[in-house]
DNA sequence: AACCTTCCTTGACTTAAATCAAAAAATAAT
DNA sequence: ATTATTTTTTGATTTAAGTCAAGGAAGGTT
């Protein structure tokens, strides 16, 4: 697929003329990454933001004894990097393919020249920058007033809402990955997931989750309590 | 002082054409808080957003159990609540006034009328959001991978002023608000605080906290770890 | 001063989840 | 297929920090 094609489809970019979009395309430069390549360190430079084109990357912090925070994840026309655009020129955290992943990369003068140049530019990029504020929002409520029973049961629901109220979903992530998200380790999902399975309140079989009761996984999540 | 002279002062303002300034002041409302008082509530419908003129405002989230913590303190010339002004219409925390308070509100037409009508307005919002994720960011990082003497100890330096600044910090806040702030409980810190107290590395006498021994304050807020 | 809140500290105890270790399953590679 | 590598599970143990309870200190108010 053409360079313009791809760009037209990235929601940030989606309603800009054709002109622009043009220009966009001249401008930027694409990346193929294996699995497990970084595409940047927390405090490297910055002197642009990424767009992933294909593939799935993961935002992250890693501790001093290498303990693993995930942020969030990033897939097929969604952002990242963007914050030292603004404030700081340097990354706050790190960015890592976590399979073969294709990444655009836009160089932050086009993007402030596209701001001033464009209203509306700059409210999608709110729009953008405040929905990531919400979601670190939900992170730290549920990193530091849900335990870990409470995190997992919410992230279930959040998957199954996402899809319509789907009684049956599919992780797009390892167990691993699973547990650095929700600030614990894969032990810890493992037993807590066995420990539902057992009181039927989901049915796991490799990645798929079924719920059988939703009702129980609701109050695990909203009181954030469960004893195993 | 006249309510233009107020905003004229606030950061997110400053710059502004008089007459501008003059339109915005003649739309805001001023409202006084005393201590202990509410602004809004996680879920309140959201039609404009703050900025505090005087006093301290406190934003957080509450557990299903009453534990509070605290995402951050707003203070004079700096705004909250408008994240649900670009996505959302519903606040994602809550906002109490610690002490006696000042807050304009800003209705979102008046803001959505700024930011179309001028880009530096744009850059200015998105500078101040981008901070705010900056800060979640560490938030996040502190609390998932850092024990509570490392949060601890980052936030006596940041007081201090990361290089070697100040020996001899205030807290603003009660230890209570610390705990709340840093995702712990009040006698955690108490007892935190006696122990580095004891070994030399602090000197705290109420609020007043004296840097005695920097380096292994350092080593406890970069290696998150200090046996108590 | 004496009173009353609010804030802080200390001690004994409990608990959720991390760590360590090792094996079993599942995927990928040759 | 067979091996190799990554991912997941299970069990025993440790530990950081939360809970509960009660006593002090500090600050504001009359």
């Amino acid at each position: 697929m053409k360079v313009i094609e791809v760009i037209a489809k990235i929601p940030l970019f989606s309603g800009l003329p054709k002109e622009q979009l043009a220009k966009v395309a001249g401008i930027v430069t694409e990346q193929a990454l294996d699995k497990g390549e970084a595409i940047f360190s927390q405090g490297d430079e910055a002197s642009g933001f990424y767009v992933v084109t294909s593939g799935m990357v993961k935002i992250f912090k890693l501790s001093s004894e290498g303990k693993e925070q995930i942020l969030h994840f990033v897939g097929p026309g969604q952002t990242f990097g963007e914050v030292p655009m603004f404030s700081g020129e340097r990354f706050p955290a790190n960015a890592e393919a976590i399979e073969k992943s294709r990444v655009l990369f836009l160089p932050r003068t086009l993007f402030l020249e596209l701001i001033k140049q464009d209203p509306f530019f700059a409210m999608r990029m709110l729009s953008e920058l405040s929905k990531r504020l919400r979601h670190f929002n939900r992170l730290v409520e549920e990193l530091s007033l849900k335990e870990v029973p409470g995190r997992l049961a919410a992230y279930i629901l959040y998957l199954s809402g996402s899809k319509g109220g789907a009684e049956e979903i599919t992780l797009s992530i390892t167990k691993g990955h699973l547990a650095s998200l929700l600030g614990t380790i894969p032990e810890t999902i493992s037993r807590i997931l066995g420990k539902m399975s057992s009181q039927d309140i989901i049915r796991v079989q490799g990645r798929k989750i079924k719920i059988l009761n939703r009702r129980t996984l609701e109050e695990i999540s909203e009181s954030g309590k469960y004893f195993l």
